[in-house]
Order: structure tokens, then C-alpha cells, then sequence
DNA sequence: AATGAATGAGACTTCATTCAT
DNA sequence: TATGAATGAAGTCTCATTCAT
């Protein structure tokens, strides 16, 4: 891919990325070029339609996500701290999962993009490892899973952030305590 | 109001709330009308917009919001029950409060409608005394108020109830546990 | 239907008759709106999308060639002085079968539309019938058919009337001469 | 030019050919380009609109249409027997002759194009004297002459070739019998 | 007062054409 | 020179709102 047709496409899925958790995936495109500095056509020819645009944002996400694991389980000893950290971290990122593409069972477009499918499995393998880790080690309760965590962070995500919402996200994982 | 009008108008309200939680306040006009078993042009006599009828959802909910509390407060004896009892209510109302119009601020809209702003407050009185009194029990933890636990129940109402919610809510209860 | 509407509704089919013919299927819905003194809206309310509206056009079309067919067998006493008739009027009529709806085979489109189906095959009907009476008369040459004679008659339909096209249609009468 | 040049404005001018009989002149110039396995930057270079490939795709037909003449006469005793050669041929190639321009008057487009000025009046004196010749022998009906017969070769060019359109042609050679 | 028809602005998408690489 | 990326105008369709019946 040409230099400038890569930058281009960098800046779309990062307007989307933005625009999308702000506004919710129904952007108009027409919003989402002019914040990328790019005429519609060019967000088309990249992504034929909007769901070709929300998957390339999910896969962004998705491996932003697994890095912050990857980060926080090289700097912190237990489980439980890489979890607290891993779930701040997302807490700053506010990458909302739009969607809900982990939770609720598996849509189709997830399985039709290969990329998004394998990292968003990739995503998915770190963290239930880090939950099973700090389950073991008794320091988180055993009624949760992957599955509500993953849910409550995406419909934190989708306010603002604001003092509120960090107190919440303190009250949710002092009640995640074991 | 004639007594077909009034029909009309709680058949609106009704079919308004069903489909702005389901579907978001997005909801065609005309669906609504439909499923209200109305045209459209009576659906616009009684509100003249679409922000009209998302207030009149709004001061439905509030008020159902009031009774729940005013019904807990009846049959529980201490304010730790109540909240408990109030907050697994509106989880299963799924009583969205659309557009968050009571957590961020007043909104003009809020100022602009008398009567749902008086419903909010008489629903705002009742929890925020819940709330004193549990802390005052020493049942709920300090640092959190009524806005934190309206923005979590608002932005938890959003998704779809299901197991998974519902141990969502019961961690965030012991995580309210002083 | 409301008297309005269905003057509106008339009006469209008229104005996407000519256009269709004229222009070709594809002329813009706009374009057909204006022409027909409405806004897209109304366009778009009374016809779903464009195949709605060939459909619609095409079972008017149809209709006309029944009422040709019928209205010559009244006044011509031979099967061929019939033909000669109906395909003159077709011909002044301008009503070109679009979309080839007759000839190549059963458009999923027809078959979807009963109106539409039925419409069609009364004409078929008709159109056979003077067919197979002018060969038993050994007027009409017995290597064409229905078939042969329809999308003839459909191309030539696409061109402008003029003397030039006169001309071909009585060199085809001609030919079909046995 | 140079050879590779050459290549692609050919390969050009023969997927234009090819698109333009089966879809129509509108087909996307994308696709053009890549049917002819070149970029729309080079399509663009050799022809600056889309009227100019047109008239190359014109030009190219006139030239064959001459060369079926031609071979007709070289082959055929009878103009009789060259012209229903000649049109046989042209039912054959499926050349449409794009936008009409022989037939419904002479187009700015083959005014300011001298090659297709060129190459189209000497395929029309070629045709001009089979029909004259033809119609000396007695043998061509004398009501009819270069503009019926192209018009009508233009417009059933458009359909699909098949037995029906075979029959077609056949029964309208019969018509021009004297 | 109720209905649903009409309007037109705006969102989505395609493609002819231009232009940077 | 060849490529294919970028642009934006134009066409399709939807829906909030108004208004005739």
C-alpha cells in the first residue's frame, strides 16, 4: 500500500475510533472523512461500507487491548494487579467494543474477518488467562468470568469519563474482590 | 382530554417506552405510531416533536422510579434492604433513563417541562434519603452518592437483562458494602 | 385510497412510462418525481424502490396491450387483420415491454407481483390466441410465435416513432406474411 | 506510440467493446480498465472522457462492419446474396452501433472525430451500393433503404443473439424480398 | 380530532475524472 | 508513462415534520 493511501487509512479508522465511541457507530461517514481530513470516496474505496469500517475499528481495539495486558502483566507481580491495571488502562482508552462483539455469543462479521476473529481471540486468550490466574490465587471471586467483566467494562466505557465514573470503576472491582 | 384521547396518549407513552429501551430513542416516528395504533399525525398532536415525547417516557419512568422506592421503603425494615430491593427493581423495569437526564447535569430539557421536573425531584429526594440513611447505618460505603449509583444503574440498564447482568449487579452490591 | 393519492399514484405511473421509454429504466427517481409533480417522498411512499415502480409500470403496459388486442378483435374480422392492428397500436403506443418481462424467460420480479402475473398472462392469452388463428388461416408463417413477434416488437419499441421505424414494421408484416 | 502503448490502447479499445454490447455504454470505466488489465490512469491518458472511447470503440466497429462488406462482395455473385451475407455477419459480431450515430442524423461526436468521419462514410458508400445494387437487380424491395436497414440492424443488435433473434432476422430478409 | 399523504433535507453509496506517486 | 488513490457531484433511499382530507 502506498504511503500516503496507508496515512489516509490510519486517519479514518482513528477519526472512526473516536467518533464512534463518542457519538455510537452511527456516525455519519460523511462526519467521520471530514474529521480524517478525506473525502467520502476515499473512506469508501478503503471500506466499502460501514460495517467494513466498525470491524476495522473492533480490530484496532481489540489489539490495543491485548497490549495493555501484554503491558501490564510485564510490570505487575500478581494476577489481581494486572487486572486492576489492565482494567484502568481500558478505563483511559475508552475503547468501547462497539457492538458488543465479545459478549454476547459470536456475529457473523466477526467470523467473516479473519483478522478481527484472530485478534480478538488473541485478546480474549491473555485475559482469561489473567482472570484464571487471579482466581487461583484467591483474590478474585469465582462467579465471574471473563463474560461479566468484559460486559461491564463495555457499558462503562460508553459514558464519559469522569471522577463518577472512576469511583465506579473502584466500587466494581472492590466488589470483584474474593 | 376526552377519555379516546387520554387512550391514545398512554398507548403512545407506552409503546414509546418499549421501543426507546429496546431499540434507542432513534425509533422511527411512525413505528412508534404503529405500534401505538395510531397515525402519525396523532402522535404529533399530542407532541409536537420528538424530544416532547422522549420527556413524556422520561416523567413516566420517574414516576415508576418513585413508586419503586416508596414500595421498597413499605415492605423492608432497614435502608440497606431498600436500596438493594429499589436497585434489582429498576433492573428488571430496564428503565433506561434516556439521554442520562438526570445524572449529568439539568439538562434545558429537564428546566423547560414542570412536571417532569418535579417528578425527578420527588423520585431525586426519595433515593438520595435512601442513601443517607444506609450510610448512616454504616451499611453503604461512604464515598459513593447517588449520582455514582444512578450513572452505573444508567448505563447498566442499557444492555439487555440477562445471568450475566444480574451477577453484574451483585458484585457492584458487595462492592457498595461499606 | 385516498382520491389524492391516487391521482398522485396515476400521475407517477404516467410520468415513469414516458420517462422508462424514453430514457431507459434507469432514469433517476427524481427526474420521475418531478415529472410527475410530486416530491421523491411521495415517490418512494407509494413505491418501495425502483423494481416496484417498472412492476407498476409494467402492469400498466400490459393492461393497454390487453385492451389493444380486445379492441381490435372487435372491429377486424380476420385473425391477421387483427395482428396487423394490435402490432400497429403497440407500436403507436410506444409501450415497451421493459426489462424484457415477457420474452426471456419468468422474472423472479413478475412471479413475486401477482398483479402483475396475472395482468401478463390475460394478455398472453389473447396474444396466442390471434396468433394461432391467423396460421390456421395460413395467413401468419408458421416458424414464429409468440416469441419471434414480442421481442421484435420490444427492441423496436426503444427507437423514436418515425417514418423510418413505420417503414420497418410494415417490411416485418411483410415477412411474417406466409 | 510505442509498442507497450499500442498493446494497451487495443486491449482497451477490445474490453470497451466487449462491456459496452454486453452492459451497456454506462459500464464503470474501472471496470473497463480492468477487463483491458491496465490502470484507469492509463485508460484515461489514451481516451480523455468517456465520449472518446466511445468513438474509438465506433471506429473500430465501422472498420469491421466495412470488412464484412467487403468479404461479402469478394465471396457473393449476387448484391442480394451480399447483403443478406453482410447482415448475417453483422448479427453475428454483435456490434452495436453505440449511441445511434448512423442512424438518427450525424452527432457532434462524429463531426469532431475526422478518423470516425472517415472510417463510417466509407462503410456507408460500401453499404449504399449493395442496397442500390440489390434494388437495380430487382431483388430489394425499393421502399426501403440504408437508414431502415441500419435502423433496424441497430436495434436488434441489442438483445442477446439466440434462435429467437435468428428467426427475427430471417423473417425480416423475407420482408425485403421485392 | 384522527388519519395518513406529501415534503424535502440529509445520509449512504457509486463512479467519472483528476492528480500525486 | 503507468498506476491507483482522492475527490466530489449525483443518485438512491429514509424519516421528521407538516398539512390536506
Amino acid at each position: 500500500m502506498r504511503a500516503d493511501a496507508q496515512r489516509n487509512r490510519d486517519q479514518i479508522v482513528a477519526a472512526a475510533r473516536v467518533l464512534f465511541t463518542a457519538n455510537g457507530v452511527d456516525t455519519p461517514m460523511e462526519e467521520i472523512a471530514r474529521a480524517a481530513g478525506v473525502g467520502v470516496g476515499t473512506l469508501y474505496r478503503r471500506f466499502p461500507d460501514r460495517d467494513a469500517l466498525v470491524n476495522a475499528v473492533s480490530t484496532d481495539m481489540f489489539q490495543r487491548l491485548a497490549e495493555a495486558i501484554t503491558a501490564a502483566n510485564a510490570s505487575e507481580k500478581s494476577a489481581w494487579a494486572v487486572l486492576q491495571r489492565f482494567l484502568r488502562s481500558w478505563s483511559e482508552f475508552r475503547l468501547g467494543l462497539l457492538q458488543d462483539p465479545m459478549c454476547h455469543g459470536i456475529p457473523a462479521a466477526i467470523e467473516a474477518d479473519p483478522e478481527l476473529r484472530e485478534v480478538r481471540q488473541r485478546w480474549l486468550d491473555l485475559f482469561e488467562d489473567v482472570i484464571q490466574r487471579a482466581q487461583d490465587d484467591g483474590d478474585l471471586r469465582k462467579d465471574v468470568g471473563l463474560l461479566e467483566i468484559a460486559t461491564f467494562m463495555n457499558m462503562f466505557i460508553r459514558d464519559e469519563r469522569s471522577e463518577v465514573t472512576d469511583r465506579i470503576l473502584d466500587v466494581m472491582l472492590d466488589g470483584l474482590r474474593a
